[in-house]
DNA sequence: CTATGTGCAAAGGATTTGCAGGTAT
DNA sequence: ATACCTGCAAATCCTTTGCACATAG
């Protein structure tokens, strides 16, 4: 992503091999991925990169503004990539396979920003999960 | 807290001294604590007491539905007491002073319920915090 | 009695940091 | 040239675990 390069070399930053293998497949793989995970992916390119390259370029991300960092529980922290188009969606954990699914609601985001407002605040960033469980009966997701 | 106690029993586990003050000060306190302020402050009345026994006491706390871990982002876990009596609350969380605020939200309970529901899914249970600034002009909980 | 709990210290897992080279600009 | 980066390993932070002793039921 060329927005990211910009604000690199706007911030005085340098755009390395690592650095921007790391971004490209981060954006490419597009999924609420941890740090492990990615650096394993990333290393199919390049073998000898190694964890802190990866949490450094992760935590550069975040500070640009192009990943949000999650925690859903599994003690793990898993970064969401912001694509700059698409505004920011919540997600629902199925409590049963773990599968994440996205989504955004205007009626919500009209509700959390009267609540708000009712309390003097004016929201920054939420974070809003659900974790459910799912209705349909025999669902193939259900693992055990 | 007796629900507590008798929980226990059933469960076949003991009532001790160190158990009994970590539990009485958590739901006294009544805060999102976490393990290290917690320690400290019962270290106040049994000085003796070890980091693993408040660790082990929570967990008893969360695996017995008293209270709910919670991530704000800080590194730490805390965990915020569950007084029967109340609905499950959301937070809004000050992005300047840290300042930690509970509401309750039916509107925004039936909102959350029928995007669920639209996607087939049962919500057990959520985690929603806004994380906000405060709108009023020299705010005094303002830090820096 | 004997299963469960405690305190300590050591282990654990995720993330960060110090340092001695590398390498973009 | 000279910041900035990297890889490695060591360090750090929060939390869990192993163990010998203590204690509740």
């Amino acid at each position: 992503m060329e927005a990211f390069s910009s604000r690199l070399q706007e911030a005085g930053l340098k755009s390395t091999k690592q650095r921007d293998l790391i971004v490209e497949r981060f954006f490419e793989l597009d999924k609420h991925i941890n740090a492990e995970e990615l650096l394993e992916d990333v290393r199919g390119h390049q073998p000898r990169i190694g964890y802190a390259t990866v949490y450094r370029t992760l935590k550069l991300l975040v500070e640009q503004g192009f990943a949000l960092p999650k925690d859903f529980g599994d003690g793990q922290t898993r970064y969401d990539p912001i694509h700059n188009q698409d505004p920011q969606h919540d997600h629902l954990i199925c409590v049963d396979c773990r599968k994440i699914i996205e989504f955004n609601d205007e009626e919500l985001a009209r509700r959390l920003h009267t609540i708000a407002e009712g309390m003097q605040y004016s929201i920054r960033r939420k974070k809003l999960e659900l974790y459910a469980e799912c209705q349909i009966p025999r669902c193939p997701n259900k693992l055990g």
